[in-house]
DNA sequence: TTGGTTTGTTTGTATATACAATTATTCTAA
DNA sequence: TTAGAATAATTGTATATACAAACAAACCAA
């Protein structure tokens, strides 16, 4: 049992996910500096609008990897910021398209700059190769998971 | 700005976290089919007691990389589930020391049987020279951001 | 000794998340 | 055509989290 527990361990401090939080929290801080008072998990919905726009919240979920609820109820907050809104597709009334706002997309630019900043703090000597390995290997264990 | 856009999606699709959150789901869903109902995070807290009891909470947070309030109320969830027993420190009244209970303790074996199933399922067709390299590149973002 | 600072914890408030159950609409097959 | 299945979203409920502020005990320096 001695062996596992030390494995365990090995693995548990490996993916804490701490390294995604201290990144949500940079990025929110961040963007903070510029007056952009979101939170990273709607940055990161943001983020797929602000590509294209009149997504479904499915589509948002799958992207986000995020459940349907949880998008359900940030779309909530967002529209109350007044950054997007839902508009109920008429060729199937039981979807809603996301639609930003004036006021969401001007963000973009600002936003995009804060995250590039966030990323080239992160990324402090890592090389492009180790990145992309960890990632690699992040998404081999999520979809053994999934 | 559509090169900066290109690496902000390439960094972020390997930093959503949903590697670590989909670990967690899958322990506790793991946890449960022993008819252990926790949740990740207070295993992660239990983890800590299972190898040293008698900690403090600002020790457990720093463990569990969470801050103090977090801990406090993770505290208070495994008191009620009658796992853990805050006792103040007779040294420094200020400070609790948490202890296992019987049953607490009583879920460790089961508990770190489950985790190890965890990570096998996880890390198939991962190396090990990988997961250390990737934990390598995680925890030099981390202190980059902290 | 006392007043200010530090330290450990808790409380207030807001957000995010999961899982289960529900609602409303659409699709589909008899 | 219509009943049942499938689909998109929402609601209920519980947990976890961050950040800020409050509180109490301990420490420390004049």
């Amino acid at each position: 049992m001695n062996d596992n527990f030390e494995d365990t361990d090995e693995f548990f401090s490996f993916l804490t996910g701490k390294a995604y939080a201290a990144l949500g929290r940079r990025l929110q801080r961040n963007l903070k500096e510029e007056g952009i008072k979101i939170t990273s998990e709607q940055w990161s919905v943001l983020y797929y609008l602000w590509i294209e726009e009149g997504r479904t919240q499915q589509e948002l979920a799958c992207l986000t990897f995020r459940d349907k609820p949880s998008v359900s109820r940030l779309i909530n907050n967002l529209e109350r910021l007044k950054l997007v809104i839902r508009v109920t597709d008429k060729e199937d009334k039981r979807t809603n398209l996301i639609f930003l706002t004036k006021q969401g997309r001007q963000m973009k630019e600002a936003c995009l700059r804060q995250a590039k900043r966030t990323i080239n703090q992160a990324l402090e000597g890592v090389s492009r190769e180790d990145m992309i390995k960890a990632r690699n290997t992040l998404d081999v264990l999520y979809s053994n998971l999934s």
